[in-house]
DNA sequence: GCTAGAATGCAAACTTTTATACATTTGGGT
DNA sequence: ACCCAAATGTATAAAAGTTTGCATTCTAGC
């Protein structure tokens, strides 16, 4: 699964207490959603944040030609609607539920007086935010900086760093396409390139990476200065 | 100047309390630097918050040809550093200033201890960072989605409202051309369709905006999503 | 197993962008 | 007022990316 904001941020849940974890939930209603449910409609004007207990929401926006288009997938654990809190605006994405989801909604006034009287609340959305503000910016500095291939690699490098099973990454080459801002033809071009060189293969709807260490090395070699940042993000992360 | 984290986010300054401000200043230490002084080396290991007091900073990284390429400059009432605090790792940029300019330093565990003692400064510190993740988000949909000539139009028209001067953007192409992660003559050529249409004023070092309205409307036609966006966050915002 | 739909591969014409090189213009400093 | 470095304009060939259309391959579901 592709994603920009939440591949490499922390979840909210492993962030806090199991007692903090627990005072949330009990200011917040759980909500459950069928697939393809929406769960916010951008331009909602009530505060609030939401986290993800169970499935996966998928946060993004309805282009004009009738296309949705995903900026974000979230898992379990993972927080969003800060947004609507910290900066007092209108929801700014639809929100809606892959698969069966359940979400622990808490409405702004309650959240804002918990995070006002726990610091561990505030530090930990704090982290979450920092992440995202890094990750998007790492990725824009590479956007411009890095030739596609290479790009890719290091975001499949990354990505599957992060991801549950670390030898496969779950993806088809549509959805990566559009998180580089490019066709389909060019990431498939540049998939054939890293799958010739043997740094990954390339399957239907999937990404294998077979060598990780290659990987990387091949990746270090290319983009010494974002490398560097990984790796040390990579060693220091506990 | 063009700037993609600053830019539309608020200033620590504003947000707090004058109070809260002082108690800041209280723990920190005024440091004064040269036009070209390095205030943050990457990789330093020193966790802790840096707010711009006079003059401004540029936060950037040394390219592997000996080029520097700048990813935010920096004025009053800024700050950074949070990186180092909330996620525990060493400086991921080159910090440095640009003409005389004074910064006040303050160190992790002083700073943390007020965090933790003042929701206001943790509201503010996360207001910051929402705005700065939610305007990144916003650049990389408008990347994918927007030929360039409207997303430059939409970037200087934002750039205008969040300006000094509202008239004139100071900046030159090749700032431009990095910030888009394309070539000076692209934007140039960019540039002259945009001043072919009468919205702009292509200038020298500079780029003027005589008719705002006009601007406006032209990117909301080419942009109706983002465009929305912009104006409701403009006519909330205080 | 078959099959339908989804995902990928591929090719050709086309558009855009880049690199390079050089001419021109601008504006601050002396 | 002049000079010079910085910034911009322009031209051309090469590279990269896009579009379109279709062939091929894969996989889940029957």
């Amino acid at each position: 699964m592709i994603d920009l904001l939440q591949h490499g941020s922390p979840s909210l849940i492993d962030l806090i207490s199991d007692e903090l974890w627990r005072q949330l939930q009990a200011i917040g209603t759980v909500e459950r959603y069928q697939d393809g449910q929406m769960i916010h409609l951008r331009g909602d004007e009530k505060p609030g944040i939401t986290v993800v207990l169970d499935g996966r929401v998928m946060i993004g926006l309805q282009g004009s030609e009738g296309t949705f288009l995903t900026s974000s997938v979230m898992g379990r654990g993972q927080c969003f609607g800060e947004f609507t809190l910290f900066a007092g605006l209108p929801r700014t994405h639809d929100i809606s539920a892959i698969g069966e989801t359940q979400v622990l909604q808490i409405k702004g006034k309650p959240f804002l007086a918990l995070f006002n009287a726990e610091p561990s609340l505030s530090h930990a959305l704090l982290t979450i935010n920092v992440y995202r503000t890094h990750g998007l910016l790492e990725f824009l500095d590479d956007l411009r900086r890095l030739p596609l291939p290479v790009h890719v690699a290091k975001f499949l490098l990354s990505m599957s760093e992060s991801a549950s099973n670390k030898k496969e990454i779950q993806c088809n080459q549509e959805v990566l396409a559009f998180n580089f801002g490019v066709s389909r033809i060019s990431i498939g071009k540049a998939l054939k390139k890293l799958e010739a060189t043997g740094l990954i293969e390339v399957g239907y709807g999937k990404i294998g990476i077979t060598d990780h260490p290659k990987l990387r090395r091949w990746v270090e070699q290319r983009c010494p200065v974002s490398a560097l940042r990984a790796s040390r993000a990579n060693s220091t992360s506990q």
